[in-house]
DNA sequence: TAATTGACGATTGTCGACAATCGTCAATTC
DNA sequence: GAATTGACGATTGTCGACAATCGTCAATTA
């Protein structure tokens, strides 16, 4: 038998608004109003309202009290600060991972890693996006920490938000695989000192890069 | 002339909510609901949800959709998982302030840690706990890093949260102090390196204890 | 006697309506 | 012409009412 899986109106409609801004079907900074999602999605105001709240917390819409409500913009700062929090959070996650190396079935760190190197052959981008997530989300999970698990979560979601507004190229192939194969080696060996050295240092160029590249959009878009 | 502050009654009740909550008035695993609160603040019961989610969303409160809100009960891993999170995103906030130690003003800083020296000295618990939380706030703000701010109050509250309902007894004086002395002349050194590894590791062994006292109540609870 | 069913009160989830606030624009004043 | 004022439509903030869900307990069944 199925379960029936219960989940509130407010939640769907959190759920399907932000994919929409996570794919930038509503772009950036775009102005949200309660009552034009509330006739699109077929709900009343009032469930909307508790929809974007949620959304503002999770960093990927702004209130403006008395105001109105917009898709967050994501700059060059912001960028910044979610790539030095991811790497800090990686590195939390490949530390604790790798202390609990030794009582753990690594299956799923080795299936991540693999599925990433199969994806690198292939050098399709989205996919490559998608496996680095998992993986990481693979030693997160192993780290046995829930509010690391979220926290991560909610970083990774606005980093996708600024790199699918920004058109912003990500490396792919064996640099890739380059960059992760230590770390994965370091959590399986259970060595949590240098698991979480790699995991902080090992996207360091691939950030700077966007970061960078925020910035000179934001300069061409001051002129 | 002194300007009207805005503060909408959801973001009004919860931080009433918070306060209680924080300072353990409405105890641990206390049954919230709706009705009694909008009552008891005089608002309407929509607004009372309002800010019982964004309650939620600080790991304060916990919802059972359908069913219920309650105080969030903190578990000895709950603890774990506060302290290794806190204990990482001290150290990126350490390691970014003292980055940019050569370009900042330092006084904050100074002061905070002047402060800290200061309560060590009178052995007053709440103002030592007090003081050490200004003084990673200070450093906090340093870094210039929002993201990392919010989530460091988010965690120092239910840290605040632990304590406060488990009746533990915080350590205080000179050793406060030397725990945190090292971090802070990395920090005005300009040594990253340093600074994050201070950071990282200074409450190491008051965070056990937090955890390991958690974990005794949590078995006389069981039997 | 234990398991199942049904009723009911308490509470949560959602709704639409009213009140408050804001931004815009036209009219007025200096 | 620039600054100020006032009106208005659009939107947000809050409200109370209706509908849905849950937990509890008594009644019924096996």
């Amino acid at each position: 038998m199925i379960a029936i899986i219960k989940r509130s109106f407010d939640v769907q409609a959190a759920d399907v608004l932000r994919q929409q801004i996570l794919s930038a079907a509503i772009p950036a900074g775009s102005r949200l109003t309660e009552v034009r999602l509330a006739g699109e999605l077929g709900l009343s105001r009032a469930t909307v309202r508790t929809a974007l709240h949620q959304l503002v917390n999770e960093g990927l819409v702004v209130q403006v009290p008395y105001t109105g409500w917009e898709v967050a913009t994501l700059t060059a700062h912001d960028a910044w600060e979610l790539f030095t929090l991811r790497s800090s959070l990686e590195a939390l996650a490949a530390g604790l991972a790798a202390q609990r190396a030794g009582t753990l079935d690594l299956d799923a760190l080795d299936r991540a890693f693999e599925d990433l190197q199969t994806v690198c052959r292939r050098r399709n981008r989205a996919a490559i996006a998608d496996a680095d997530f998992a993986l990481h989300e693979a030693i997160v999970k192993l780290a046995g920490h829930g509010r690391l698990r979220a926290q991560y979560r909610i970083v990774e979601q606005q980093i996708r938000m600024c790199i699918a507004s920004s058109n912003a190229l990500i490396g792919g192939g064996q640099s890739i695989i380059d960059e992760h194969r230590p770390m994965v080696e370091a959590i399986r060996a259970g060595d949590a000192e240098s698991a979480a050295r790699f995991a902080r240092d090992h996207n360091a160029e691939a950030s700077d890069l966007l970061v960078t590249h925020l910035k000179r959009l934001e300069e061409q878009t001051a002129d």
